[in-house]
DNA sequence: TTGGGTGCAAAGGCTTTGCATGTGA
DNA sequence: TCACATGCAAAGCCTTTGCACCCAA
């Protein structure tokens, strides 16, 4: 989805910001690897192979520009880092947010998406009279590869 | 719900751990404010009161061994500050987990129980192989009363 | 040309840790 | 008595900020 780019680039100009090679390269970065959850450390690491001179304070201005941009999404597990990822919206099924699983053993996350938090919102609306804007789930525990080690291991 | 207190007692007895003044004080602070989301220095600042020689490391200390032991939950909001409420297990209502309300307006949190996960992640279970142990579940919008406000001002 | 962008280093801010002292059991 | 707990201060660690230089437009 290289139409990513140039959406970008149009709404950097939109917005009166500069377009930059450093800029277009950790959207890039994030870009080639949708699904990924990467630290700020990790896109700096990766964007130095292209860019041997940039600055981490860079990368962490820019995630926070992709992010208001809503280009990216945050993703938080606690752990210490803040991680993003390519946003849903850019990507080919542009329905809305979508869930992360977190596997407890391995840490890998797996993405899935569902429509059965509208019920809940508008339950919640009528109930509770709040007014659900957005939304998100962490559903914790063990992937299949995992769950299956564990039978194998004994 | 003065059990709790008994409860944890126990708890550090049979973990070799020891019952100090200042882990029941801690405990009580977050005990006489259920539903309430404290932060490590606000739970700092209540304990004070009543010891004014504690330290703000005891406070993180303890909170992570009443975290260990499950008897206070986790609230991360993303805005600096973790946040910890007594556990939902040890009131009342000793279902499981409850989810989160948050209003983007007063910043407000209400909490609600539902039981709509169990579907999805049975679901889950049966199409991914993801067995799911645990969830977190947080909305975000504008309470009632704000709604409310919104529709006065004009 | 020129104001936003960048790199570097220092500062921030929450949380953890080291260590000597204190204290439940 | 003695291992665990506490207080204080220092250290950690991710992230943000200040500032001089740089470069898209």
């Amino acid at each position: 989805m290289p139409n990513n780019q140039e959406q970008f680039k149009v709404l950097l100009r939109t917005n009166g910001l500069k377009v930059t090679n450093q800029r277009i390269a950790i959207l890039e970065v994030l870009n080639n690897r949708p699904g990924k959850h990467l630290t700020a450390e990790e896109i700096y690491d990766y964007v130095r192979k292209e860019y041997p001179d940039i600055g981490l304070a860079t990368v962490y201005r820019t995630i926070q520009l992709l992010s208001e941009l809503n280009l990216i999404d945050k993703l938080n597990l606690d752990d210490g880092y803040v991680r993003y990822e390519i946003g849903a919206k850019n990507q080919e099924d542009s329905s809305h947010h979508h869930h992360h699983l977190i596997c407890l053993e391995c840490g890998n996350i797996y993405a899935f998406q569902d429509d059965l938090l509208e019920n809940l919102e508008n339950r919640i609306k009528e109930t509770l009279g709040f007014e659900v804007l957005d939304h998100e789930v962490k559903l914790y525990g063990h992937c299949k590869e995992c769950v299956n080690q564990e039978g194998e291991a004994i």
